[in-house]
RNA sequence: GGCCUGAUGGCGGAGUGGUGACGCAGCGGACUGCAAAUCCGUGCACCCGAGUUCGAUUCUCGGUCAGGCCUCCA
């Protein structure tokens, strides 16, 4: 049972090969603190979750080390700082609580690690001033820059040809500069912005070492898997490859696999957060359930763009919706039909296998989702032939294959009824025993009456042998 | 200009050298007091041109269209 991943350096689909199976290591880039994040800004987050849910099933719970760092060292973390009057930790303090309760909500497991910027100067300088020794990187004018021309690999990441990054340079030259494919390591910092102490003076680092000196840090160079947008690929992780090869740790490798998820695009405009879209995914989950947004960031291969819309997490919502009816009417069947004690039926195991092999295909999630519709035909169909035996194991196997992916982790009861609150979970319970009672009394326009006033509170009745069940009909 | 993706039915979206994706929506029927759900049945596709092949949506070449990246923060 291999998993085959689509490898960004080699933009070929090969075998994942850990170095260590015992201790398998990945790293994504995270979140710049400085606002409420973009639902794009999840896809990535959603997306290398699911990976780390996938190793660890394939290799152990506590085989898999996952780090995702924070960037809280930024211009714009300083510019709201400012604007606010306040410390800029007390600007990422906020951001990133949101975002990590975010990022939960979407049914995302906290990495391992997630390193902090503020938190990793010593590893930053320490790393710069191995590349200095390394003769990898030089000091000028108060700046430290990475000499691109030491590494003769530079460009492979991103297949680009060295010459056309310097004849396709569209900003100028800063004069400091040995080359200008040169990048910044650390830069003084503007008066009044933090700044922190180092062999070159005070200041801050650039916007690549970070990430090499955290994986460094939290998880020892080379990596197994490195992940992050297709946004990425250049410069940045090229220049990470770049330091973190030169700093001569970790030798020629710097992570054995490179992923990267394509971009979510809003109607024709790129999700960035730049343009202030208003689809920030603390605003989505006041309107969805979690999983119906988490199902939607993976209704299209992780590498394929993906166009958001209404429509989309609408059609997540059914989806899901159809999955958690089937567990309903398994959970009532068997309240009638108890299945015997440990009896297991095979019926569905081959869907529940071909969940588990879409997702080993480099995520194929489309086609995961598929079989997961496939599992829950065949769990329907034990009902309809109440065989309790394949309805027990059938429900089993759907839901472990639906909590691999994140899914199915309420009960059904709940997921219909997301965003009732007691009182009107209350009133509509005693509505739905008036109309019971008018219904045994074949009274229809009553019963119809009391339908059409539930309906009125966005909620559907739905009769069914042992009874009603209701649900809320629309989030939105 | 350079590099890199992609183009599939009404919509979303996989995959494949020759039969079915899957989901949503639609249509017909069953069930229901009426609905919903569920079940049965059903229509709908592979950007254009050339080539390879017994056969191409799938492979090759060309074209068209769309999107992304091309540095030090946008």
């Amino acid at each position: 049972m291999s998993l085959k991943l689509f490898d960004t350096m080699t933009r070929t689909k090969r075998d994942f090969v850990p170095s260590d199976p015992g201790r398998v290591t990945i790293y994504v880039c995270g979140p710049t603190v400085y606002n409420f994040a973009h639902i794009g800004n999840f896809r990535p987050v959603v997306v290398f979750d699911l990976l780390f849910r996938v190793l660890r099933a394939l290799y152990g719970e506590d085989k898999v080390v996952y780090a995702a760092n924070v960037t809280d060292v930024d211009d714009k973390i300083n510019r709201k700082a400012a604007e606010e009057g306040v410390p800029i930790r007390t600007i990422t303090d906020r951001y990133l609580d949101a975002y990590n309760a975010d990022a939960a909500a979407l049914g995302a497991l906290p990495p391992t690690f997630q390193p902090r910027v503020t938190e990793t100067m010593d590893a930053i300088i320490s790393m710069i001033g191995d590349l200095v020794r390394q003769n990898a990187a030089y000091a000028a004018e108060g700046h430290v820059l990475f000499d691109t021309q030491a590494f003769a690999d530079y460009g492979r990441l991103s297949k680009k040809p060295m010459d056309d990054l310097i004849a396709g340079a569209r900003v100028d030259v800063a004069p400091y500069k040995k080359d200008p494919r040169d990048f910044v390591l650390w830069k003084p910092s503007k008066p009044g912005e933090p700044e922190w102490e180092s062999p070159w003076g005070s200041g801050r680092p650039g916007w690549h070492i970070e990430c090499t000196a955290m994986i460094e840090e939290a998880l020892g160079l080379p990596i197994d898997i490195h992940g992050g947008g297709v946004d990425l690929i250049f410069p940045h992780h090229e220049n990470e490859l770049a330091q973190g090869v030169c700093s001569g740790h970790g030798g020629r490798e710097y992570a054995h696999y490179w992923l990267h998820n394509g971009f979510l695009n809003m109607g024709e405009e790129k999700m960035s957060k730049s343009l202030g879209n208003v689809a920030l995914a603390h605003d989505l989950l006041k309107l969805y359930p979690g999983e119906a947004l988490r199902w939607a960031l993976l209704a299209g291969h992780y590498r394929q763009e993906l166009e958001w819309t209404g429509a989309l997490v609408e059609q997540a919502k059914s989806a899901l919706d159809r999955l958690y009816r089937v567990l309903d009417d398994a959970d009532r069947f068997l309240a009638g039909h108890p299945a015997p004690d440990g009896a297991q039926s095979p019926a569905a195991a081959p869907e529940h296998a071909a969940v588990e092999a879409a997702l080993r295909d480099d995520l194929n999630t489309p086609e995961a989702f598929a079989a997961l519709f496939q599992l829950a035909d065949k769990v329907r169909a034990a009902i309809m032939a109440k065989d309790a035996r394949a309805v027990a194991s059938g429900r089993g196997l759907l839901l472990d294959a639906g909590n691999l992916m994140g899914f199915l982790t309420l009960e059904p009861k709940a997921w219909f009824q997301t965003g009732a609150d007691e009182g009107l979970k209350a009133r509509v319970e005693a509505l739905i025993a008036d109309r019971a009672a008018a219904r045994a009394a074949k009274d229809w326009p009553q019963a119809d009456r009391i339908r059409a006033e539930l309906a009125a509170l966005n909620v559907e009745v739905m009769d069914g042998p042992t009874g009603a069940t209701w649900r809320v009909k629309e989030q939105a």
